[in-house]
DNA sequence: TTGTAGGCGTTATCAG
DNA sequence: CTGATAACGCCTACAA
């Protein structure tokens, strides 16, 4: 029953709060509310007036004071590796076209794949309450990341799948890219076809692994154990690769790269040794970032719809925020397609 | 288990508050907040308490409610044209190093260059009470951004500087780089060098051009009018440049290009028209992305420091936040660096 | 249609 | 050292 000293404890701090609107309109502070966030309850003549005081006194909503209230901030968490691989910002571009619709903003975190800035990272986001969270290729079968997922936000993985855990997962079909990327090595009469892996603990790489095995099976082309070298998603894994590869006594004729960037580094190696691609040897890449269309590039690579991606996985988390988590995971795979350049072709003659 | 017995106020939806530590823990909630937040004043006994329960019990503070307490959010809003440009995330990662290291998290907001997005993006970060804001190459002359700059939250300006406004800037040293690269190409020969301007409405382009127009006079070369095209930062932008240059009677037998995404589109052009760098034309970019020293493209070009300028930028919003706004402008500008790999060479004898 | 009051989860200010 | 309590700015029943 302690009666609040009504008068004029606000806009003390500088800042012009809702009730300041409502005095200057000389309405309660409920319709300013109802009459700014465009509520048809408030009669017309009176929504004019608020909104003229608001704007009198240059009054801008606190989406803090919202958010304590409603228990929503409208803010997703963004997970990412690193913000400059090129081909993150074409997914964060994805999941901004979303988010932006829905009005939500983007808190953007880099991890650098690394598991405990990852933690670190998922926890200052769940402090923050976000009301969803995006995690682009991160770990995802670490017991802690998922005790930090048991929580009642709603999250989605794109690019890593867990096999003990049915999560929203956005994916693309590795099965189809890798195999038609090899069938089309077939054709250009290559058998010896060497692979740079992506990084251990990426379900992706492991699939995609699997497809190139599948590949070589569907051409009753040998397994070579050698012909597969470990990779990191980076320029200087593929260069390391390459380097490998054409230490062999019999090298692979073509080369199936992780990503574009694991291609540029073969670029590199060959460079340096002298070598000449397609005419020695053929690069097939992955990801189809801008660069490998540059003319001086003219990469032959695996396209991944990278924004569609990252719309369609904010999708899913909004729809789970409105559906107030009763929503059972969904996944959702993406096409991918070659893209024939000029880093492929005819196997050289020995 | 995790469901609690409704039986006080609080707790109620799912999420464990403050007060619940604090039932878990007998103490009072200033307690808890005393302890968790690591202040000295509590004794260590019952730090320890508390700690064990808010353990127990799972709780994460709410950094919404903090942030409305404290008048502070701990976010710091980013603005820029693009993410997906190449030179965009080595200036993000340059600010996130200081955000982190001061505990905050960045809401990064994509403009397109357009100033009603921009408008849009910066009132949303407004209204979400941003510590401060940090602006890459955004229109900062225009009236409205003006008026939402005007308020008591920090920013600071990357590579756009106000004529009329004493702001925070940062930016690199043009006089200097463009110098040293037109110094390079006379050294080299070349007397006829072509410019690809940077777009309008912005400040950096402006002082690119004038550097150049600075170093032609200082080697007494001639100006053309021809020579300078306007390009957009873009590929396209570059590649049209170049198809109007080497459509002239005399083209430039060297070209500036407004940065290095415009010099590839003038490799994607020559590529096109048979011609070969750096023997028929010299080619040198700008910011040195990572792109240009890959072996295909090698491109001269003039390094910026985007990390480090990114870093000192957010040290300075850092900086006036702390001092509350008290603190005069600073500017803080970087030495650029000509950067010589192969797409420059003696000019052609004709 | 409009007004009143309570509470969202913290931290700061005091009083013990 | 610890505890009670008042804001922070807003939304939303519920009352008028």
């Amino acid at each position: 029953m302690t009666r609040k000293p009504p008068q004029s404890k606000h806009s003390a701090g500088g800042k012009v709060s809702i009730f300041d609107v409502a005095r200057e309109a000389g309405v309660a502070v409920s319709t300013v509310s109802n009459a700014l966030t465009g509520k048809t309850i408030v009669k017309a003549s009176t929504r004019e007036r608020v909104q003229a005081a608001a704007d009198k006194l240059g009054y801008r909503v606190s989406v803090v004071a919202r958010s304590l209230r409603m228990q929503r901030t409208f803010t997703l968490g963004v997970l990412l590796a690193d913000v400059a691989n090129p081909s993150s910002p074409d997914f964060l571009r994805g999941i901004e076209d979303i988010a932006d619709s829905e009005q939500c903003s983007l808190l953007v975190c880099n991890t650098d794949g690394q598991l405990d800035k990852q933690l670190a990272q998922m926890r200052v986001l769940l402090d923050r309450r976000v009301d969803g969270l995006v995690l682009l290729s991160q770990h995802c079968e670490q017991p802690e990341v998922r005790a930090l997922l048991n929580g009642d936000t709603p999250y989605v993985m794109i690019q890593r799948r867990s096999l003990s855990h049915d999560d929203n997962y956005v994916g693309a079909n590795n099965e189809e890219g890798i195999g038609a990327a090899v069938k089309h090595l077939v054709a250009l009469g290559h058998r010896r076809i060497g692979l740079i892996r992506g990084p251990r603990d990426s379900s992706t790489a492991d699939e995609r692994y699997a497809a190139y095995l599948h590949g070589l099976q569907l051409h009753r082309l040998p397994r070579v154990a050698q012909y597969v070298v470990q990779g990191d998603y980076q320029v200087n894994g593929g260069y390391q690769a390459a380097k490998q590869f054409f230490a062999m006594p019999s090298p692979p004729t073509a080369i199936l790269a992780a990503n574009d960037m694991s291609a540029i580094g073969v670029m590199n190696a060959a460079h340096e040794m002298g070598l000449r691609i397609p005419e020695d040897f053929s690069l097939i890449g992955l990801d189809d970032i801008e660069m490998a269309s540059f003319s001086p590039i003219n990469l032959t690579t695996i396209a991944l719809q990278r924004r569609e991606m990252g719309a369609a996985a904010t999708d899913l988390v909004m729809k789970m925020i409105r559906q107030k988590g009763s929503l059972k995971a969904k996944k959702k795979i993406f096409p991918m397609k070659l893209i024939v350049r000029g880093s492929t072709g005819r196997v050289r003659e020995d």
